[in-house]
DNA sequence: GCTATCTTATTACAGCTGTTATAACAACAA
DNA sequence: TTGTTGTTATAACAGCTGTAATAAGATAGC
């Protein structure tokens, strides 16, 4: 496989993680898609033998590393306060998108949901959530919080941002991302159930 | 306009929310809503002279009520626990269909947000979550918070709430929600920011 | 019964979708 | 150079979509 070859596969990735974020799982085409990514529409199943299952799947892959790697580096770089640090960096991206960004795995879990040949989708979300929990729960730990609370208040918090996101977009408004960096420290606060 | 006429007509809107649950958007369409409904075709554009935008855009007005009127049950009959009450609603609905039913709110505002002739869809969806936010804070400032802390509690709660169902679509599994239920009171029981 | 209005069945359209087949092209090994 | 392989352009497919027009049917008022 040539060089370039391979650079324009992970093209279409990126551009179907970004076309994703804004437009969901059935809003976009592989045409566009390709388009978007300056890449061959001919060789699409050349690249994804499986077609658009396969570049959901991937494209849910890689911006689920992004967001994790994303998120490590932020409760590195602050114990204390990496979590408002990675809000905050969330918070930046919403509005400099005027909220038309979401999370492309929401929307990839949301429109997979009921679809046939979608599994490897729904195993890649499945993935992804786990593995933020992952994170989150370990770093929690680390902070002195209970193993099985801490287990739960990762998935709380992730809950709280992704559906911010969501209210976010649908309001038009950067208000309730604002009201969730107020309220998620009460939560972080109690130490045990 | 005939009894039977009304009455097709609203089982449309009812069935749209409920395929907008589970399929999201741009998953259904009209034939398809049509058909669970038991509805003529034909009459569509008589019914909804705006087409799929007007069955979408009443569909989230009348789901929106729905939740709201429940909201506003388990507030009114347990003034301290009916938030929990609520939660524990929804998540015997969710694990009853087996996390197929997600929020319809939340898929017309993920799918609709970058689509053209959607706006009154995406003004639906914006007044459906402003209603909820205003009946729950309105309930937390009762029960002694402080009027603005008690706004971003509510929108939290929300965002919390719809971040679970996603969540839990996308793992499979209650747990998520179980998480939340958890660690809601913690955020609730700070009486101040 | 007759008329006018409301309602619906049927058919058709044009556009987009994922996918596939075919053939032309490039790059590289012998 | 020859041949083989990796890559792409082009075109076509069958299926679905929202929408529209037409004409037939049902219903209510007189």
């Amino acid at each position: 496989m040539s060089k370039s070859a391979i650079e324009g596969r992970q093209r279409v990735i990126e551009a179907a993680a970004a076309m994703l974020a804004s437009h969901g799982l059935r809003g976009i085409s592989i045409r566009e898609v390709i388009k978007f990514a300056n890449a061959p529409l001919g060789s699409t199943y050349h690249n994804f033998p499986n077609g658009k299952q396969q570049i959901v799947t991937e494209a849910v892959q890689w911006a689920g590393e992004q967001a994790s790697a994303q998120l490590q580096a932020c409760l590195a770089q602050d114990k204390e306060n990496g979590i408002q640090l990675f809000l905050q960096q969330w918070r930046k991206r919403l509005t400099k998108s005027e909220f038309r960004h979401g999370c492309p795995i929401v929307a990839a879990a949301i429109e997979a949901s009921e679809e046939e040949d979608a599994e490897p989708v729904k195993q890649a979300v499945s993935t992804v959530f786990a593995h933020w929990q992952q994170l989150l729960t370990t770093h929690l730990i680390s902070l002195g919080h209970a193993a099985s609370y801490a287990q739960s208040l990762a998935v709380a918090v992730i809950a709280c941002i992704e559906g911010a996101v969501v209210l976010c977009r649908g309001q038009q408004n950067i208000a309730p991302f604002d009201a969730i960096i107020e309220c998620i420290p009460a939560m972080l606060a109690a130490k045990q159930a």
